[in-house]
DNA sequence: ACTGGCTCCTGAGGGC
DNA sequence: TGCCCTCAGGAGCCAG
């Protein structure tokens, strides 16, 4: 799935395509996802207008006129391109959202992602309300997230992968940004040091802006808007490299389990 | 207030 | 070739 960068990078190559058009039609050929898509949408959307395109975290924000706004998540596996609106449905094609020029198309073989509605402002809405910070701005101060995470108990990976701690990180940049501070991913946020977390805070950040610079990661489902992967793969410097050597001091990278997500660290480089 | 475990789903890849 | 097992970038929910 894709994290902060990517759908950063998939927003900014939409947001042009699909601003100032016009909805004609939504299509929902599956809406069992990961909440059902209500059944009022496609009586809803037709007619509204696409204003612009915002994130939050990981999640898109459709705003449309008549002050609703849509709000799409792609989950783990999904994938939203652009098709021509007589382009044959791709297997696990679960909605397509008809604009003037263009349909807008979610493919997601896990089901996980999801395309809700809400009115009003989105920050306001369940899925966003407790979202913390965004880490590429201002709020998310050196201030903030030490007293927020110095006395927790928890494994510093698991509270920066936590959303309402700090929104958008995800299993790959954790990782990135944990071996670039030099923290065990198991260490518990409460036995840092002040000196450390602020390290974690600023390589959290440079590692988000370097993979947004790109173009985002690639692993198994992500694409940019134009089906092209992202370039950010080929900076990983634990992230899937399991028994590999690390860059840093030549020690072979250990995979391990914190939460229930998969861990890659260097246990030389990282304490 | 926190923590850890479970859950939704399909597909890919490894081992045999 | 095929079967079975494990794992995958998310994150809300729940019990303890």
């Amino acid at each position: 799935m894709p994290e902060l960068p990517e759908v950063e990078t998939i927003r900014r190559a939409l947001a042009p395509q699909v601003a100032g058009q016009t909805i004609l039609a939504l299509d929902v050929l599956q809406l069992h996802l990961r909440f059902p898509v209500p059944q009022t949408l496609a009586q809803d959307l037709p007619g509204r207008k696409i204003l612009g395109l915002e994130r939050r975290g990981k999640y898109l924000v459709f705003r449309l006129t008549g002050d609703r706004y849509l709000l799409v998540h792609l989950g783990m596996s999904g994938r939203l391109r652009l098709a021509g609106p007589e382009t044959p449905l791709l297997a696990h094609e679960h909605w397509q959202l008809r604009l003037e020029t263009v349909a807008l198309r979610l493919r997601d073989p896990r089901r996980f992602s999801l395309l809700l509605e809400g009115s009003g402002s989105p920050g306001a809405h369940p899925l966003l309300r407790r979202l913390g910070p965004e880490p590429l701005e201002a709020q998310f101060t050196e201030t903030y997230w030490i007293e927020t995470v110095r006395h927790r108990k928890a494994a510093i990976k698991t509270l920066l992968m936590d959303g309402r701690i700090v929104a958008g990180v995800g299993n790959i940049y954790a990782n990135e940004a944990l071996h670039r501070s030099g923290i065990h991913p198991n260490r518990p946020g409460r036995r840092l040091a002040k000196a450390r977390l602020l390290r974690l805070h600023a390589m959290t950040r440079t590692v988000l802006l370097e993979a947004l610079d790109s173009g985002g990661s690639t692993l198994r489902d992500y694409r940019k808007i134009d089906g092209t992967p992202g370039e950010f793969n080929s900076v990983f410097r634990v992230y899937g490299r399991g028994g590999a050597p690390c860059l840093a001091c030549g020690h072979l990278i250990r995979q391990i389990r914190t939460g229930q997500r998969s861990t890659f660290y260097c246990p030389v480089c990282q304490t």
